[in-house]
DNA sequence: TAAATTTATGGGAGCGCTCCCAATTATAAC
DNA sequence: GTTATAATTGGGAGCGCTCCCATAAATTTA
């Protein structure tokens, strides 16, 4: 038998109400009558039964947070821990869960409509970075509060984002005003608002100081170790002064290459990350910081 | 206005109950009417409300991720990233959902309770290992069905787990089989099963080969890369010429301090990791299995 | 054709809570 | 002491669904 409000209203003396009002803390309830209430719910255990209180005030202290299951950095960038860690945190202190959607690439119509309709969230937090993602054009369309990690190309939506930008220009420039000459990249996936935006910053400051680009140097790739040290190895051919890779991990990937073939970092060719992972820190021969790293 | 069965009911021409028959695929409905009912609900999208199906039904289709917050390789170790996708594509396939809870190392009283009591969830999956996790004692004195990952020293409940200790036990007799002498090994925490397990594994093997063990020859690590550069450099000075690492990420950390000293591997030391984690296949020099792996 | 059986369908009850309004009690003002 | 006011408390209604039982329709059997 499961405990109930009127269970618990009557071993205390008193009424339902009197015992809703307690467990939410309202006021109007005098110090006697809550003491007593309290004692006999915790003494009990009592907990009230979420799906009864959902039902009845429209709310349910649940939030969504939905993760790409696609991306491959899923496992090897540890941007996601963090994520899921700091929402976490973030929900237990207000009294609130988190509902982990790691949703396959193609959404399909029932999830979707299951996150939106089902009346078990209270809101979403997207971390989707990819372009055109049709979870968002979704969101958009229903009443649903959310918030997009990482900025949308065209609808305008609440969203929260780090500068990719401005990122990979600071990082490019200063490769550039170390006085290299040819500065190649390793970007993230270009169907990635953040692989596009530190591409663009990288781009533009060669555009700014004058150097010419070269499609030789730029190698697109997947934000994973893999990826960097694959990405390396195509550059070395085309010898750049200096490589600029669109997160540390492929920098990490990148700089194994190097050591690898023997190539001097930074004597002979100088790396740039971005990001601040854990993992960079520990790797001798890399600075990180939230800003571009630099060797 | 939110859509209801009534709702649906009523566009359909039929009862409130038949609709539910409907959606939850029961028999006894004529293919004529389901039929038309499944054509009203997609034509408008209709969910069927959760909170109020677990009121009535007593379930809630709502499995809980338990993962220790405390547990520093959270963000490194690929293991949790692979569990939580693992999860979450089996509560898809079965249309469950996940609720993931990042506990803080002492798991208050009212997150706990939450977590039993509050009816939210129909089955409680638990990854801490740390022993004696106080969540394994509160989840066996209720009645909510749980598993644990990773077996429990005591407590006769669930649980699925690897065989670390035959596990350690193959790769030290590895090491042993190529007629290494100094032995070390660098251990997982020894307040987690996993890191106890392997290193029992380790002295069995050793004791069952007649080797004499040496407690220079071991240091207690964090299953972290960090944790494997510097347990490496720590037992460098006792000279081992083979190291059993009590996971994949160690083994990397270690490789990479003994790449900085110059100590060739194999030719100086042996290392063995344990795992299987995507990054190890990266690493050169490092073969990966779901056994034990061998450079 | 009638009765017995199976197959479909409808509607009441109730899950445990919150919200609202009414009733009661305590306190302040006159 | 009495009325006005504020602080407490109690109980009804209802959230949207599932379950159960009763009824209606279709099918089979005698």
């Amino acid at each position: 038998m499961t405990l109930t409000l009127d269970a618990i209203a009557k071993l205390a003396g008193v009424s339902r109400s009197t015992v809703s009002r307690v467990i939410n803390n309202e006021s109007c309830v005098k110090e006697a009558t809550r003491l007593k209430v309290e004692e006999v719910i915790s003494s009990l255990n009592f907990q009230p039964n979420i799906a009864a209180r959902s039902l009845a005030a429209g709310r349910t202290g649940i939030i969504g947070l939905v993760i790409p299951a696609g991306v491959s950095a899923l496992f090897t960038d540890p941007y996601f821990p963090q994520l899921i860690q700091g929402v976490s945190a973030a929900c237990n202190a207000n009294d609130h869960s988190v509902m982990l959607w790691v949703a396959e690439q193609a959404y399909e119509v029932r999830t979707i409509r299951k996150i939106l309709y089902s009346g078990l969230l209270d809101g979403v937090i997207v971390s989707s970075m990819l372009i055109d993602d049709p979870i968002v054009r979704s969101l958009y369309d229903s009443k649903m509060p959310f918030i997009l990690i990482g900025r949308h190309p065209s609808l305008d939506v609440n969203y929260l984002d780090i500068d990719n930008l401005s990122g990979g220009y600071e990082a490019t420039s200063h490769l550039i005003r170390c006085g290299l000459k040819r500065i190649a990249t390793i970007t993230g996936p270009q169907n990635m608002i953040a692989g596009l935006d530190r591409y663009s910053g990288y781009r533009k400051a060669l555009f700014d100081h004058g150097v010419e680009t070269n499609d030789n140097l730029v190698v697109e790739s997947n934000f994973t170790e893999a990826g960097g040290y694959t990405s390396m190895k195509k550059l070395l051919s085309f010898q750049p002064d200096g490589v600029f890779a669109a997160n540390d991990i492929m920098a990490i990937g990148a700089l194994r290459a190097l050591r690898e073939l023997g190539v001097r970092v930074p004597e002979d060719i100088s790396l740039v990350g971005f990001d601040d992972a854990p993992v960079a820190s520990g790797v001798s021969g890399t600075a990180s910081a939230s800003k571009p790293s630099i060797v």
